[in-house]
DNA sequence: TATGAATGAGAGTTCATTCAT
DNA sequence: GATGAATGAACTCTCATTCAT
């Protein structure tokens, strides 16, 4: 969204060069708390808290909580877009095509879990913010996205015909992105695994071919 | 003024069912509320609002907005296990199992769709409260008995004997249940017509079959 | 303060005559609960649990929670003044005065402890209101009897000379109702084998005489 | 911007005791209101005007009302048995033990003028309250204190031997501290005196010695 | 950069009171 | 006489936010 700071004059109240480190570590850990307790029922508070710092303290890197929300969830989304469109460039057929993207989000997940978490549990809520517009955007998007693929492998036989296409999208996206629920990073299973996994029943069941 | 139920087309027959069946109303009502803006989210005048009441009045009924919440989680997951363990006490083979338990799942849904919606997103917050800690049993509960029918499949050749059975109960229960988010009862399709699809996917995958 | 009911045809909302046996059963429950938890802190409704009705049935019987304060309050002090009055017409010595009056004390409290309890405690904050004025004028006479009698005893030689009337007037006063916050009916103690022994040292003093 | 006490003239060497200075004021202030108009009484907007500021501001310095309450009564307390176990310590005779106590409980009346009419007021009702139990303690204590005094005067011939040993510890213990519903700091008596003129009359009466 | 103290807008809850039945 | 349901004002407490230092 900033094209890298190439305006070193700018003079914004809120620093986004002085202490990009202390930022991040901050976001990072509203982020966690945010995840874990919800956003609503995350104070400030416990934030600066589990930062070493007092509440008021936080205004001076932060305009609000809605803000540090806000730069969590576009911190992830356009990490994973960029993702996402490296995948569509490439443009393979249908079935890698939803390899490619499973695979990705569980990356996502793997890097940024509790940003996902978040956007899994308030994303609903903030459909009507202006703020946030670009949750419905990047929901269009995705869903777009998704049900191409699936259409255009049903066209060519890489998928079921009798698919019902929009259900088919529902369950997709639910079913890998709920996982950011119970997902600890350094478990058994790396990202990739889990995607393995997940594709194997999703595309081939789980009951055995014979 | 109604010197007992010697006129039976008199609409309140049984005076002492009237309360309960306003307390069923306003339950619908706050479940429906709590499970579009979550539960902390909600304000009691919210509540009391939809409810056509004030916010005080309310505690007339209820003793405390938590103890709503408790009461239409209670009320979906009694009515959930009474149906589970029907189908349990049947005891048809894994596959059937499978069936009839989402099958179940996705009725639960079409009757209980906010308090189901309501579970998905609150449960884990309240995993410390110990006035919910039957939730954290009911979980448990439900764990064991998908991870029994899964391993009962795998042994017996129901199901693909590389299934991480873990995965796949974490996948079936996942995939089932957020279904509450999108679900809207009256919709095209009926429960057991969602289900009809998911178990075909689930069980048979989107590729095709040769 | 009602002549009796001569007028049988006025028509009150509140009866004072259909059911005087409840009223004053009623009035007795609420004192006992407002002695014991505090006029302010006491729920119309827990003295309705007491009397074995709902909150909202007490309204039938009084105007108000603070109707029945009021009551109680008067109840007590119309009796407190009839016997306080029969002793200062008999008007004896003032030693055999204040044995008098410390004697009806102890009585009235033996048969208002409640009221008598509510009236230490709630008096000071209800001086300001309009409607418990009469606590004031109360309060004036029974200064002007005690400071009477106290000067006329100590220009007698009835008590000594060296008396500070203003504080020994404070010293009985307090020394006496004081007494109905540890005093139960029906004890060890009758009221006036308390008041013999108050008395006793009141008048004479804990040490010795030679 | 002070490095440290280099600076005695400055008005604040420690910064740290400015807070609790200001707790300190602020609970004196919430006492005068508490004894003024009863704890319950008493709303936590009421003290924030009193102290010059909003009810939620007070929530800063303070948990709650209850915490408020309870810091007085501990902080008058614990000032009290201070004073009083230098005086057990001592151990004079049981006349002069008497005096002693008198004498120190009216000047905490004076100290924490505030503080005991509260504790007069409020103590019953807390008793149940565990946060509070230390009420009971105390209490225990002092009439064990009390009771021994007493006692061991009567054995020693300090005072008379009809004297009933819990009356007098009673009206011991009500005559002193009820003082506190009427003292004013300031006033025309000094603390000392008005000890002087009640153990006057608590020990010799208020009748002339032949 | 961070603190300490305060603000002000609500939140959940309580309770005296009303009133149709 | 009493009930059940509701009102509405007030209460304690929470929390995002501000700002002088």
């Amino acid at each position: 969204m900033n094209d890298n700071g190439t305006v070193p004059t700018s003079k914004k109240t809120t620093p986004d060069k002085a202490a990009p480190a202390r930022r991040a570590e901050l976001l990072a850990t509203a982020a966690q708390v945010f995840a874990e307790h919800g956003y609503r029922a995350t104070t400030v508070r416990r934030i600066a808290d589990e930062a070493g710092m007092l509440a008021g303290s936080l205004y001076y890197h932060f305009d609000s909580k809605e803000s540090m929300l806000d730069e969590i969830l576009t911190g992830f989304l356009d990490d994973l877009w960029a993702r996402y469109d490296a995948v569509l460039t490439a443009a393979p057929g249908p079935r890698e095509t939803v390899t490619a993207l499973v695979t990705a989000s569980f990356r996502e997940i793997d890097r940024h879990r509790a940003a996902v978490a978040l956007y899994q549990k308030e994303s609903p809520h903030l459909a009507g913010n202006p703020r946030f517009s670009y949750l419905a955007d990047s929901r269009r998007k995705f869903e777009e996205m998704w049900l191409g693929v699936l259409r255009r492998g049903v066209a060519g036989g890489d998928f079921r015909a009798d698919l019902d296409i929009r259900l088919a999208y529902r369950f997709l996206r639910d079913t890998v992105w709920v996982a950011a629920s119970w997902y600890r990073p350094g478990g058994t299973h790396s990202p990739e695994e889990i995607a393995r996994q997940y594709l194997s029943m999703v595309l081939d069941g789980i009951a055995p071919r014979p």
